[in-house]
DNA sequence: GTTGTTTTAGTACTTTAGTATGAAGACCAA
DNA sequence: TTGGTCTTCATACTAAAGTACTAAAACAAC
């Protein structure tokens, strides 16, 4: 959010110095200062618009609400967190070693310690446990 | 979508005549024109993000809702959609054998012919998918 | 009564997954 | 500096999972 305001905040400086500089001039010129508003208007409504529209596609849905402190509770670090998100996602171990940049085997640690945590036989399990106990998006 | 179309509009024209009736005299006046410029786009922005965040509360999101025809589609049986609830449930084929009263070898043929249907690797992307593709519960 | 699908089950095999254990470097706090 | 977690990796297993067939009984449909 913090990015957003930053972009904005530099689209409306840029308008205005642009604005200075030409003096109204070119930009104005027969077109009335109604028509130059209303343009301004549509333009950064639209960019309202998109950008909201962008934020609300990449929110996951609050309807889970991950529950921090629980993962805290159970002693999941926060690597094996990472594993766990890669297991509900369909991954192998041998893909998430990949994806995180270490052997089969340290994958291997981390879901048997996951296992433990989680009260699960299989990973499948565990994803099971991991959405009751609120700790992975639904 | 359309309502909200409608509304900027009248927002819009409502703005212009504004201005038009004022001869810009008593918003203008010391003020700079690039300020106003700046307000309007920083109005009609809010106004942008404000609506889109409405839409996006509003929207009820179809969270649930199996899609029975897209298991048809898939060519899904009965018993292979039994299988692979019980897959998401975290049961090993051993489990689901013994709960169906069927053997593993049973479940085996099923959860591979599952795996092909769903075009999954493993029955972790097979639960994925299935919940992608609406067709169990997320 | 033959056709097609579903469900069942098997064998034989390869590939993942998971367990048990040990160990080493990083880092942080007492 | 020592103790404690975290992260990493390895070896050597055992246990599941998954593939690739084949096949037979059940059952509806035509």
């Amino acid at each position: 959010m913090k990015k957003t305001i930053f972009i904005f905040s530099t689209l409306i400086v840029a308008l205005l110095i642009l604005f200075r500089l030409s003096e109204y001039a070119f930009l104005v010129g027969d077109t009335s200062i109604e028509l130059i508003i209303a343009i301004v208007a549509i333009v950064f409504l639209g960019i309202g618009l998109y950008i909201n529209k962008k934020r609300a596609e990449t929110i996951p849905r609050k309807d889970g609400e991950i529950d921090a402190k629980k993962i805290k509770e159970l002693g999941i670090s926060d690597r094996e967190y990472e594993v766990l998100l890669e297991i509900s996602n369909g991954l192998s171990n041998k893909e998430i070693g990949e994806k995180l940049f270490v052997s089969e085997s340290t994958i291997k640690t981390h879901v048997s310690n996951l296992l433990v945590k989680l009260d699960a036989k299989r990973r499948t399990q565990a994803i099971q446990r991991a959405k009751e106990l609120q700790i992975i998006a639904g």
